[in-house]
DNA sequence: CAGCCGTGGGG
DNA sequence: TCCCCAAGGCT
């Protein structure tokens, strides 16, 4: 065959296509967990529940409660008609309860301002209770097949090794790292879309933040951090989170107390749960300010 | 913007 | 045991 013009050579947008883009896709096409907020069927409410539960914990945890959950309300209407301490019972221990009373709220602000359907628009769902950059961008292209640049830690540590040569991307999210996800974006919005639930979904089963996979990598030979040697993260210490004898603690326990019991609970109840009277007097009260928990007329203590 | 907000599993 | 950290958001 003829062609009238010579090929032009190939861009560096085309390079990362081939060596980075069509991979990953190819990976996740055959390696992608059959999960329940990804099926065909799943509604936006579905994803958009799944991405509040998945904030800061695992897919394993989250399955049993998405389902339950699902189940017991499966639209926002459904939720916004209960107390919002129905929502932080049904929570269980999933953890960081307040999202449980942001995703009520965000069910109640759904149902009043978006006559019950969850809306695709990315500015309208940031200002959604519990729904941040992240989580907006998420749901607009999961549940919507929206091109979005979709920024997790799980997208970030692998654009930081493959692209950047770095173990670990910067602490806080930067605007090189928003230019990079916008630069490697497919163009057509249901690729997009792919791409980012594919390099996520590397990040968690390959790109792991500790011992990485690497030898299942089907990036691993144009991975910049891999090229320079897999030089371990040199910038400033990160910091560990403590939790033993925190406040957090503290919280926990006595919000599994509230959970556990229907209706209201006499304070003794609450009392016997933590030793230190001060640490709970201000955890107890820090609950109570949150909307976590209530003060009945009698005295008595109980979820919303 | 640094600090705070839960919980449990794996190494 | 202890340490790391897991699809962030909010103030």
């Amino acid at each position: 065959m003829t062609t009238s013009t010579r090929a032009p050579l190939p861009t560096p947008e085309q390079d990362v296509q081939r060596d980075l883009v069509a991979p990953i896709l190819d990976w996740y096409d055959e390696h992608a967990r059959d999960l329940p907020w990804r099926r065909p069927e799943a509604t936006p409410w579905s994803v958009l529940v799944s991405e509040l539960m998945l904030q800061q914990t695992p897919v394993s945890r989250v399955l049993a409660v998405h389902e339950a959950w699902l189940q017991r309300w499966p639209t926002p209407a459904a939720l916004a008609a209960e107390p919002s301490g129905e929502a932080v019972r049904a929570w269980g221990r999933l953890g960081y309860p307040r999202r449980a009373l942001r995703l009520h709220a965000a069910a109640v602000a759904i149902t009043t301002e978006h006559g019950g359907e969850v809306p695709a628009d990315h500015a309208a769902l940031l200002a959604l209770p519990g729904v941040g950059e992240y989580t907006a961008a998420a749901v607009a292209a999961f549940a919507f097949g929206q091109r979005q640049v979709v920024l997790d830690t799980n997208v970030r540590r692998v654009l930081a090794r493959t692209v950047t040569g770095t173990e670990l991307p910067p602490r806080s999210l930067t605007r090189a790292e928003r230019d990079l996800g916008a630069a490697l974006l497919p163009a057509d919005p249901p690729t997009a879309a792919t791409w980012s639930v594919a390099v996520m979904e590397l990040g968690a089963l390959v790109c792991v933040a500790e011992r990485p996979r690497c030898e299942q990598c089907p990036v691993r030979d144009a991975c910049a951090w891999q090229l320079a040697g897999a030089p371990s993260y040199d910038g400033p210490p990160r910091r560990v989170q403590t939790y033993a004898g925190t406040d957090r603690q503290c919280r926990g326990r006595l919000l599994a107390v509230l959970r556990e019991t229907e209706g209201s609970v006499d304070k003794a109840r609450l009392d016997v749960v933590w030793d230190d009277d001060v640490q709970r007097e201000r955890a107890l009260a820090s609950l109570l300010a949150d909307g976590l928990a209530v003060l009945t007329d009698e005295g008595r203590y109980a979820l919303p």
